[in-house]
DNA sequence: TTCATAACTGAACATCCGTTCAGATCAAAG
DNA sequence: CTTTGATCTGAACGGATGTTCAGTTATGAA
């Protein structure tokens, strides 16, 4: 008499629409905490409450995991900056592109870390389109700082540099920023958008 | 008549004081490029024309490979920031610190790369050990603004934020800046200290 | 010239890696 | 109830991993 609780097949409740979105939340978090190449396709799948085989039905292989988290992330990223209706004066396009970039990037502090940490671990393929999604989001902000520039409101020796000067000082807002600390993300877009606004002062 | 080319054990011109930096390096330069997860000993062993086993007469595992990499840059950080003559000015402190920060940086793109990706691959042990003298090195930095805004030099809202924002922008000099560019890095200084200027400014 | 020791090799250890796949079981439609 | 396809298991593949160590040779001092 013999009796195995473990079963060799599909497992009871299983479905596709339930593990694929969880194989990728999990993914994004272990790659986000121990980094791309620390963590294995069986650490994922024990979390997920699979077996490591499993994970294939929902990606091709490691690298196309995390291409297609980085890639879902910048297509988020610019989609949801493209929702966000033009504005004409640069000051007013500056401190919008503030505000956005903070609190959008506050609200997927694990896609944030991934997509710029794991680039090198991306083919060179896989590299050179997220690359240029970043490039095409950069872009929004030196056209905002050329407009302002001629236009006379802004005072800025190198646009390219300032862009990824400001675009770095915002970003780092994610690395000391947490949801149950002393100030809410509006406070923390004043008070960023207040030096900003100085940076590129004439 | 057998003729054994290669040898089973120490081999010509060989020498500690040698090997121990060439080592050194060659993992600084690795983890920089691939990171430190994704860098086995054997590529270190092979980069430096040893045989794996070798690498241990200089570390006395991968762990602490890296640990005393990230350790010396610090070390060399705080000294060299500490040889600088202190100066009583506010104004003058933080043009001191900004380019001081931005030339030993540039100088040192591997291990400020590795020193700021590779902090989760530390044990909790030597992760406290570098953050606090990371945590030494941005207080001067703090101290400086405090001052600042005392004596109503810099207007700030929120001084730690500032310190973190500042620290963020400076650093991120290191993603563009190459030392075939259009630039020298005196420029450079010139240019990130004008935008630190008025970033602070009352 | 002798000899201690510094420096390294080569092989081995157990374990982990990403990926594949035949087969088993479940879910859902007919 | 039957059938088809979706979902997962468990085992296996070849190879890579960090680390240890007995053995071998070069070095440099005595």
């Amino acid at each position: 008499m013999f009796s195995y609780e473990g079963s060799m097949a599909r497992t009871a409740g299983s479905h596709s629409d339930i593990t694929g979105p969880r194989v990728a939340q999990t993914a994004l978090r272990l790659f986000a905490r121990h980094g791309y190449a620390a963590v294995s396709m069986r650490q994922i799948a024990a979390e997920v409450g699979v077996q490591a085989g499993a994970l294939y039905n929902y990606t091709a292989d490691k690298q196309s995991l995390l291409f297609d988290l980085m890639r879902g992330h910048m297509d988020e990223l610019l989609d949801a900056r493209a929702a966000v209706p033009m504005l004409q004066d640069p000051v007013a396009r500056l401190e919008g592109f503030t505000r956005f970039h903070i609190h959008f990037h506050l609200e997927r502090l694990d896609a944030v870390f991934v997509s710029y940490m794991e680039l090198r671990n991306l083919s060179p393929e896989n590299f050179a389109v997220i690359e240029g999604l970043r490039r095409r989001y950069e872009d929004e902000l030196e056209a905002i700082l050329r407009d302002g520039v001629q236009q006379g409101l802004f005072g800025v020796a190198d646009t390219k540099i300032t862009t990824l000067a400001v675009i770095a000082m915002l970003t780092g807002v994610t690395t000391w920023y947490r949801a149950q600390g002393r100030l809410t993300v509006p406070e923390v877009e004043s008070i960023y958008w207040d030096m900003i606004r100085k940076t590129v002062s004439a």
